[in-house]
DNA sequence: CAGTAAACGGACGATCTCGTCCGCTTACCA
DNA sequence: TGGTAAGCGGACGAGATCGTCCGTTTACTG
């Protein structure tokens, strides 16, 4: 018995360059990921890492492992922002609150939520509970916004998802300075209030349609380089 | 002399086959890049056309030349867009009516523009002078709208590229059948417009947070699998 | 209808990525 | 401080994609 604890715990205990490797590991292939999309070469990964191939996969014997790990922070600053938003005294406050520091995090991590979305378009089961739980939270939080009259009543609480989304596209096909990002946040949430806002918009850039009509949807592109 | 120009005329004059051809790989490499993202197999695209892999090679000497020629037709489409919506004698009507055509081509080749973003985030060159009298057209197109009163005096004519690119991204990022692209447009034009505007959103989804808080944009994807 | 040049398609070598295997190194424990 | 198991990294075979080469087919001309 106290042979099998004492090896347990001896077990549990990872070795310190294990887990510093790994937590190596995970910045690289955020920041791999979303420089040159979802599906570049795992050696990529490795070497900006500073570490070999098999270390790589001991750590995340597959792709979507290494993915999913690395999102795991981001899933969890979200969760965070989330439950922040619900304590706020302001439900508003909270709401806008909530959309500005994801999308904060999508800007920091550029084209990885982006290529994330592209990756696992269905529900990230394991989440499941969590999920569910943060639906409830949201839906909770938008009702409310509403009730204290700040947020429009033919709001849905899928149109903050809308909004995430749509900002984490926009994030991913810019380049890493651009500032339209923030524009049209600042746009969603002016629609969303039940009565219009006066407050400035930031400063839109110069005009560039990169490739207008070069493209049905100009501007700029990142992620996964043909 | 003779004997030359006959022989230009002949050599102008493409052979049937080979330009039915390069049609069937244009509409195969839209469907194919739309549907497994812009580095797909160049062989899937030749297989899907009905045609060898030398022919997609001799018609398209690189992935480049395949992506740009593909895209040709929806870059006209636009230009007729923004034409017509220059021509609208309502201002605002032109606007929103070439906003709902390129977000309509969006949907229909789903994630083709995002993929096509992807791969040439930069200036799509050979465009450039088309690009230019856009640029000069839309930002007429802007100031006369808000000449007219309709449009908000703030708005700036790259807002419009923000709005594409965002609706873009989501279109790719969504499944299918999703109705949110068309809530977002609904959302972004009334933020547009100078003064508040009571039409109706259309209907929201159910809500689906995919893999919120597990994504921070939660919602689901598309385009490249990994 | 016959000749010819252009177009076609499949096979093939080169290149790249994946994921595993195995001998070496090192962090931890007594 | 020495033993040991866990961790490490580079090499390597399998599989896939790329882009070209060449013998065959076919659309146009006279």
């Amino acid at each position: 018995m106290t042979t099998e604890s004492s090896r347990n715990a001896a077990r549990d205990t990872v070795r310190a360059d294990a887990r510093r490797n790994r937590e190596r590991l995970l910045a690289a292939a955020r920041a791999v990921f979303a420089e040159h999309g979802i599906d570049a070469p795992m050696a990529t990964v490795a070497r900006r890492a500073g570490v070999g191939v098999a270390t790589l996969y001991r750590h995340f014997p597959t792709r979507d492992a290494l993915v999913r790990g690395a999102f795991a922070r981001q899933m969890r600053t979200c969760g965070r922002a989330l439950h922040d938003a619900l304590a706020a005294e302001d439900p508003w406050e909270g709401l806008t609150h909530l959309v500005e520091t994801v999308c904060a995090l999508q800007r920091e991590e550029r084209g990885f939520p982006a290529a994330f979305l592209d990756a696992f378009p269905e529900t990230t089961a394991e989440h499941a509970g969590t999920r569910e739980q943060a639906e409830r939270d949201l839906t909770s939080l938008v009702r409310r916004a509403q009730a204290s009259g700040a947020l429009r009543p033919d709001f849905h609480p899928s149109d903050l998802v809308v909004a995430l989304v749509a900002h984490c596209g926009l994030v991913a096909a810019l380049p890493d300075d651009a500032k339209a990002p923030r524009r049209l946040v600042a746009y969603l949430l002016q629609s969303f209030r039940a009565t219009p806002s006066d407050d400035p918009l930031p400063p839109p850039t110069t005009l560039t349609l990169r490739g207008f009509p070069a493209t049905p949807a100009s501007g700029g592109g990142a992620s996964r380089r043909g």
